[in-house]
DNA sequence: TTTTAAACGAGACGGTACGTCCTGTCTTGCT
DNA sequence: AGCAAGACAGGACGTACCGTCTCGTTTAAAA
């Protein structure tokens, strides 16, 4: 029914879990959130899709929800792996881009919008997600502006994370809220006034 | 949104609605989205704390999310209705400290919230909660800085709306996203910097 | 929306109700029942298809049993007004054979059966359904015997009660249970039996 | 109807249902048809009395008149199972009189009461009701007069069907149609007038 | 001729039960 | 031991009618 990596050859019986079950849960929720959407994503269709009984699936995880973090935890990180610039403003420029396009243009960012918007609903999904995708994206967001410090391109007293607010904030605003593009143009002008403010 | 004749008080008949009816459904889906948040939030138990037949609610709402957008309408109108100050400055960090008052800390900012989130769920969620409420917001952010071009205290070519989205961004991203506090300080320093990037 | 009978001028207001509503249900009534089915019988669907309000229909009956007892009341009397012949044999077998055609090949008679099912499942139905259809009709039944014992063809110590349960009882089985046809030949041969046993 | 294995008691998975739910639903329909009429007999309220979900139900049975027509097979047939009599006299008054008592006197009959009154509502119910019960019951009427023409106490050319029609039809109208008491008198007396006019 | 009150059409109301869908738990037999 | 399969108790969904109610219109008898 799928695929059965070769890596996994030991797997699903009386030695622990299946790797190929789930691998195929994952995929078929990430497939059927772009398909359907969150609202019509459910545990059965997952287990149909997937071929996968339910109870495989609450064997382990608890939730759709559950499932969407782990998948999106290995998609984000993927996405942000990448080397920095020497110069400030090109490092701060390359990232907001890259945050913009994760946002707007990839599937994995399309499970990070219906994480946040279930996280308006409900208090436990909104702890998972700040601490296992909120913070560690505000680490790496974090990373530009404290290269800058460290190479003494910024000041050591730099208030960086109201300047993370300020550099992020209207990117997720408009993928959140106004769900208007975010062309490179509007990250550029962003990073540009935020070092124009400081000279 | 609805006519509410004085003398059409006490209907449910032939020519109109119950106005009774329809203030209790849109009271008891703001209490109980507070108490239970949205996941929890079902018409059977709208109708229930209402005292409400469940097909009176499928009469004049087609979700919960609708009876939400009709009690939200209302609630951010009159949240936010209020006079202009002289100074752009002034002007600026009252508008924002009232709408980070608004997404923060009152009932109607949850309803608000909950309203964003399953925006991310649902695009015909997404299109009325565009079009009845982020447009409707978007214009009573753009009015500061507007009064400040008519009156010469910003030039007649400002981009309006790269300012709207540096000024509010911030703070929808605490709000939806980090779940931080908004304090006073915070909108402040929004207003700070962006007129101290103007001179 | 329907016809209004000439004898009925002067109704639906001031003084007395409206000819032309009662009929129109009635008849709205008896449709309904031979298309649909008693179980698909609604009061809503008996309104609409009178052009009459819920209202007039609950201010005159109180259930849609009671519209097809007026209903029946009216043709059953009808259909056995005629008159009697001189022979017992004669009489006996043009009178159940003009009940077999009731039961099986009327309009009127599936409202008969359509009520004696009724009566199965409501104890209120069953009581009116006794003494007004069920009484009616037994009387009509004894008519020929009774003749018969006047003119000195049956012994005045006949039983006529065990008589007529002899004598229609299996008609009625036919009608309600087996839903055979009940043929001439075999009313025929039920007043033959009756007959030939009292020789 | 359903095999009961003695070895699959525990069921409700993978390989079979639950026959703890089946005979729960059994029996609550039953005693809720007596309690409360077929009228109000509901779905949910059977789901309710037997402890089991809608879903349960709606699984195995399409509507509650199927569920008592799979009561009704197993109580009709337990009733009817007895030895035959030598006489042709005796095993007809024994057979009228268990069919009197069943019908007016013990809760199968209710519910068979019920199911022929629904039968006249429900053509699809009076379908599976002659097919299930009435031909069934039928061929147990019909086996005393079988009896007697095998062991030539009736010729072998009696008309049986026409018999049967005459014997059992005024039980069934005075149980369905004018609801008097069918006493051992009656029922002998129904005998005596079929072999009387036989002489 | 005007007033006026009963019956009317329309249809919104609080309810109950419907039949469907999905939840999360369970039991079974296979691998 | 993990798995696919699927029955189970539970509960919300959205729909259809129930029987009640209030409205504004119609109409004929009373004033």
């Amino acid at each position: 029914m799928y695929a059965r990596p070769v890596e996994a050859r030991h797997r699903g019986n009386r030695h622990g879990r299946s790797e190929a079950a789930r691998l195929a849960v994952l995929e078929a929720a990430d497939d059927l959130l772009v398909e359907l959407g969150f609202a019509s994503l459910t545990i059965e269709g997952i287990a149909a899709r997937a071929g996968v009984a339910k109870q495989t699936i609450y064997r382990w995880w608890s939730s759709k929800t559950d499932i969407l973090l782990e998948s999106l935890a290995v998609d984000a990180v993927e996405h942000f792996d990448t080397a920095a610039h020497e110069d400030l403003g090109a490092d701060l420029r390359a990232h907001l881009r890259r945050l913009a396009v994760f946002l707007t243009e990839t599937d994995a960012g399309a499970v990070w919008l219906a994480l946040a918007g279930q996280a308006q609903h409900d208090t436990a999904v909104a702890a998972r997600f700040e601490a296992e995708v909120v913070l560690p994206q505000r680490e790496r967001d974090r990373a530009p502006l404290l290269r800058a410090i460290e190479s003494g391109a910024l000041p050591g007293n730099e208030d960086v994370e109201l300047a993370i607010d300020q550099l992020v904030g209207p990117i997720y605003y408009r993928a959140l809220v106004t769900r208007q593009p975010v062309p490179a143009r509007f990250t550029d002008a962003l990073v540009s006034h935020y070092l124009g403010a400081r000279t």
